[in-house]
DNA sequence: AAAATATGTCAACAATGCTGACATATTTTT
DNA sequence: AAAAATATGTCAGCATTGTTGACATATTTT
């Protein structure tokens, strides 16, 4: 084995190790609300593609349509996601979160915006950018355009009660 | 939401999207042999650490002695793992790979290195080490040292049969 | 009218986490 | 030497979140 992968070895296990902590602050306040991880993603892309159809947080989640109906029934009980029917298509089934779930959704996300500024803060120059340069580039070759246009997409400020 | 949050919040998202792909090549081929993500944790982290104790694994995968017991079981009678006695201390169980669980180790690692390497490549200049340094940031401060040390630390070329 | 699509649901099962209790062997402390 | 602490293993049971396959309903497209 080279250097060169020596080196990328060692990103390899980072990145289990990043990930790891990344998760563990979410995950801790998940516990209080009788949630886990599943309904963290639910809220958390609800929340940045308001309006957006099951089929779609299916392709995104890469899940099944039942791991993913039981999970977006509680976060519907709870009153934190509501469903509409879609304007042009009334098979459709559109999801937004409501103010109770937004708030949960930034309630989550909160240290996770705080471990990334610190990282960010402590790495220096311009390391955002290039730090997303390489993750986007770990991305499959066929999803990275649609990835990219996804996160950059502002999200529109849609919250529906 | 600051402009400087907004670009975090596209990190974090693009994160799991990396991390969503990272784990798909692996994953398929874990199927062919019956094994999921926690045994190639464990493989992974045993390869790299050879003599490893089983305490020593909990802490870095920081799942439960019975989560563990049961995937290195499977390990152990499929010949990939070996535990043999303590050298210093008779109670401790030092795991190894075998020749066969070394060969599917770098299996495994294979088109992890194949993805960094293309991505690490398509971002340019030394992306490598600024990207090494935000993600070490990202762990809990606490364990960063450890974690530093442990990924960098020169495999031992140990492979027991 | 028929076919395709979007969604929901049921039942069963698999992987991998968890807790709590307890057993054994070994080492450390008293 | 006896007692306490440590490292590991194991049992039983349970929770979360993933899977497959089958089928139902409403709606849109052909």
């Amino acid at each position: 084995m080279s250097t060169h992968d020596q080196k990328i070895v060692e990103l390899i296990e980072l990145l289990f190790f990043a990930y790891r902590d990344f998760v563990s602050d979410p995950d801790e306040i998940l516990r209080g609300y009788g949630f886990g991880r599943a309904h963290h993603r639910i809220i958390h892309f609800v929340g940045r593609n308001p309006g957006i159809r099951v089929a779609e947080l299916l392709d995104i989640l890469r899940i099944t349509k039942q791991s993913l109906g039981r999970v977006l029934k509680d976060l519907v009980e709870s009153g934190h996601v509501v469903q509409r029917e879609g304007d042009s298509d009334r098979r459709h089934r559109l999801l937004y979160l409501t103010a109770k779930g937004e708030d949960l959704r930034e309630r989550l996300m909160q240290p996770q915006i705080e471990r990334f500024a610190s990282a960010l803060d402590a790495s220096g120059g311009d390391a955002s950018s290039v730090y997303r340069d390489v993750l986007l580039n770990l991305v499959n070759e066929k999803d990275r355009a649609e990835v990219e246009n996804r996160i950059s997409r502002a999200r529109r400020p849609v919250v529906v009660d």
